[in-house]
DNA sequence: CTGAAAGCGCTTACAG
DNA sequence: CTGAAAGCGCTTACAG
């Protein structure tokens, strides 16, 4: 019946088995496979009937065609993950815990990059829309504020993830980046340094400035200047000149820092192969902490202590709220999560 | 008509329109509205009633169900992305590029981390094969290749990338790891070191495989002896410890290698670090060349010198010729790539 | 216990 | 130039 074989020119597609086909074969309606098939209305349907459907299905190999199940059933079991950067380390770990939740649950993710653009932003929510995902996971990229008041005002669901924006009010999982700035530089200080120094980025990006914050808010605390000169700041892409040009000013000087907060995993790593160059004693000149791990900085010879984000937790929670909003939409959940000071060598 | 707000409680879905909608409110068929949406039959229809029906198109934010329009076409515009895993850089670069270049083409992409295990591989393609995917970019795990069969023989499109079976005649677009390594190698003779080890894997797949005869071939066109103690072999996973041992055997004894391949750049990320803790002078006293990139092998003080895949390349490559399978099912392209080493301090 | 019928939102061959 | 109609492969409210 169905010829099967390599060779394209004289091949005979093997077509795909419909709920139809089954019902043809066995004489029944196709509303009866169906219930079948998905197990509905169990008990009031003749056991043999049933076996007997669930029998010919497998000897042709059924396989439901979800596209039309989405289509009767307006629910496409995807969800949309939109992040500024798949090939960015921090958000592929998170994309696979997304994807491993998401699929516990019965759902399929398509991923798309937005870079920092408001655009790429714009047209990956309208493709994600048009495959009608059920809702969408958001690391948002820096301009895209206003186009979630698009998806707020449309009902879409979606959850923010790491990056929010304070006077949205939509679901979110994000890091308490002030408390954990805050515990960084205590830290630094608990461990005698008295000039701490920041690199930052220059950003609206909220959770970002929360860093600073948190920097700035410890110092003050513990009754210290807060100097202008020792918060340096870098944009958010092509920034490794800045950043090497922001290391070297702030060991410049009479009064050279001697402790250092790194604001991500990507400025570390530039402002680490730039320590790595000179002649400082990591950490008995200058102690270190950064945000995020990264492989690259356990190279280092003095592997560098950081602020872990809990990812798997961060991932499970987005889906699981997102999921939750998708069937009853009716609540809005903000979580901060504690970062945890991950004590290695630098610091 | 519509009621926005921003209280679930109150609030009224905004209904999303169809081609009915819009058809209804011009008083035209949905037919028609379809071909003006589309760019069909241009020329053949009014200018008057096409301006009319785009306008209301555009009042009504009409947006295409793609779901639907699947549905009728046979055509998701979608492809499925497998990978091993993609928190795993060198996947989520890859992923990235091909997400771009799909996107170009006008498809999206939906990604599945299968892990090595044959029956996540199995589950990922009956997903995105029930989601009538359009085709398959497979980086396959160690035990897929029987699964494959099963894709060649069902007619399913797919292109391996990365990882390739010798044995099965499809589409791939992989290094040539044979000649990769074989570089490497003779770069290190090159160079007067006459003891070089090596760290691979021990494993079934063939592109790592690949790189072993690569090395070994190497040595013996160069009338050096190939000693097996000094090729070392790891399980895919978990392998830091063994990894460390490595190291640790190559470097003992009264004959200790001074020139050290490494079979990928998560073996190279173990293995330097082992060496950083180690008193042994890179690249005096041990030349390093790994494969792949890293930002871990940026910091380490003698970055390492490395065989560089062309990805992008690959990406667009696999994209390409998935889409060209796609749209005509008719021939078997397998292209072999040049890798290209990457000199830096370590070699 | 079972099934006919309607319909999800599109596209397109066909007929005017 | 335009449209009625069929149909993609499902699900499900409804009627027997």
């Amino acid at each position: 019946m169905l010829i099967l074989c390599h060779h394209p020119d004289s091949c005979q597609m093997k077509k795909k088995t419909s709920l139809k086909d089954i019902a043809q074969k066995v004489g029944v309606s196709t509303a009866l496979v169906s219930y079948v098939l998905n197990n509905k209305k169990e008990g009031r349907i003749s056991k043999d009937v049933a076996a007997r459907i669930r029998e010919v299905a497998r000897e042709m190999d059924y396989r439901t065609n979800q596209i039309a199940r989405s289509l009767k059933t307006r629910k496409s079991q995807t969800i949309g993950l939109i992040v500024a950067d798949i090939s960015n380390p921090f958000f592929s770990r998170l994309a696979r815990f997304i994807e491993d939740e998401a699929d516990k649950k019965g759902y399929t993710v398509i991923i798309g990059s937005s870079d920092e653009y408001q655009d790429k932003f714009r047209k990956l929510t309208d493709t994600f829309l048009d495959r009608q995902v059920d809702g969408l996971i958001i690391a948002a990229g820096a301009k895209t504020e206003k186009h979630l008041h698009y998806l707020v005002d449309n009902n879409i669901p979606f959850v923010l993830v790491d990056r929010y924006f304070p006077r949205l009010h939509t679901n979110y999982v994000a890091l308490d980046n002030f408390s954990a700035a805050y515990k960084a530089v205590n830290y630094l200080l608990e461990k005698g340094r008295k000039n701490i120094g920041m690199i930052a980025y220059d950003t609206e990006l909220h959770h970002l400035n929360e860093r600073k914050r948190g920097y700035q808010a410890a110092l003050k605390d513990n009754k210290l200047p807060v100097l202008k000169g020792r918060l340096k700041e870098v944009a958010l892409v092509n920034s490794e000149p800045a950043i090497e040009k922001a290391v070297a000013a702030l060991l410049a000087g009479k009064q050279p820092i001697d402790g250092l907060l790194l604001a991500s995993s990507h400025i570390a790593n530039s402002a680490v192969k730039m320590i790595n160059s000179l002649s400082i004693k990591v950490p008995d000149e200058l102690a270190i902490i950064s945000f995020d791990e990264s492989e690259a900085l356990d190279l280092f010879y003095a592997p560098i202590t950081y602020m872990k984000q809990p990812l798997c937790e961060m991932a499970q929670l987005a889906t699981n709220i997102l999921l939750d909003s998708i069937e009853k939409n009716n609540k809005i959940t903000q979580i901060n999560m504690e970062a945890e000071l991950i004590i290695r060598q630098s610091a």
